[in-house]
DNA sequence: TAAATGCTTCGTCTACGATCGAACCATGAA
DNA sequence: TTCATGGTTCGATCGTAGACGAAGCATTTA
């Protein structure tokens, strides 16, 4: 109606707590089916059925029918973007009432963020990459240059592959915890599923945390200058 | 209760319409009252009174009495950030089907996003900025540079009094039209301010539009180096 | 084929929250 | 003081959306 897009509708879906559950469920980045997240939100099958048709009608989520599972990602990064927004929201304001637990130490040390690092580390990665000319922020966007290129292909990435994909390589994303941006996009992703098959780190089975083994932060430290 | 932070409160205080037009009606960055709030979402002012307490409760706003008058703002640029993000959210499936129109064309060539300069205009300041070592991007945050405070005080903003208030200078702002980053801050809010000030531009009545003046036009173009 | 699993649809119930009228405070003007 | 205006609080109404039980599809396994 109005010259501004709807925000209420998409309001309206993470407003509910079941939903809001399971979004946040998913900003782990794994996919899940719909039964898990029932689960997760803690209601039945029936009304996550409900719930997640809703979702994917408002595009927040994408859908791949696999046998008689359906499993459920988040439909772009854009969508995990606004969610960690609206986290650091909240994070800014409770934070400081509720005294920060362990659990919450652990997310802000490492944690995923739609298949992506974010945390500490994951402004660490980025900081890294960007200090030593391998991404470029000049002129649209986040780009990575052409040292940048070498320096992921020795790394282990493909990134020729990444490119052919239309998924956009490079994004940045606004971390709540630490008020810094970190690596998003596809590239993003891939480092992050690199260093978790170079047994680096861990994800923890039903949380966003991630634990990195000793050897893992050793090597992630050399890897990328981190004194 | 879980290790992440609560969503689903804020998803719901904006999920709502009537307090959705709120907040996109105070995306234009002036304070409004609460009566102009209640015309602006449709409803009388009994309701809108209960939706702004809710919405201050919730600190998505900021209130300033003044008189018998309440003045209302977004609590930060934080929360326009979201907003913004919830916006691109939207434009990215919306923007598809509808055809866009003069005033869409109008909000992504230059709006405001909070009381600073975003669309493609914004972009451009911002793009410039960086581009001559103005802003830099290096370790956390965005920060300004020597020869940016020299720039900036040059151009009329007193920029020790926006450093000596609490509020970030500078911070970066995605935008939903261009999918790229303009400047944000308190250092973004002066900026607009002044070149209204000097009769740059002109801000729409009733919306975020603004409407840059032929000879305000050339003379960013030539202050910030746009071919 | 039958049985089991994963998910959807239907119908009903319930509860919460948005809305407004009316009465009530508070501030500023006459 | 009285009047007008800006805003809040109370109470009642009403709609809608979320929840689940039960039945219904669909797909995989036996």
């Amino acid at each position: 109606m109005k010259g501004s897009p709807n925000i209420a509708r998409i309001g309206a879906l993470i407003g509910d707590p079941a939903r809001a559950a399971m979004l946040t469920a998913l900003m782990s980045g794994k996919a899940l089916t719909a039964s898990e997240l029932a689960r997760e939100a803690g209601v039945t099958i029936q009304t996550a059925s409900s719930h997640l048709s809703k979702l994917q009608q408002g595009d927040l989520l994408h859908l791949r029918k696999q046998g008689r599972h359906k499993y459920f990602t988040l439909a772009n990064d854009d969508v995990a973007h606004v969610l960690e927004g609206i986290m650091g929201l909240v994070a800014g304001n409770d934070m400081l009432k509720t005294r920060i637990g362990p659990r919450d130490m652990a997310l802000r040390n490492a944690r995923v963020c739609y298949n992506h690092l974010a945390g500490d580390k994951g402004i660490q990665l980025y900081r890294s990459l960007l200090g030593k000319g391998h991404l470029l922020l000049d002129e649209k966007q986040l780009g990575l240059s052409a040292s940048g290129h070498d320096f992921t292909t020795g790394f282990g990435i493909d990134v020729e592959q990444l490119k052919a994909a239309k998924a956009p390589l490079c994004r940045e994303c606004l971390d709540w915890s630490e008020r810094r941006s970190h690596l998003a996009g596809s590239l993003g992703r891939a480092f992050l599923t690199h260093m978790e098959a170079l047994g680096w780190l861990k994800r923890a089975r039903d949380s966003r945390v991630i634990r990195f083994t000793i050897s893992g932060e050793g090597a992630f430290d050399s890897a990328f200058g981190i004194e």
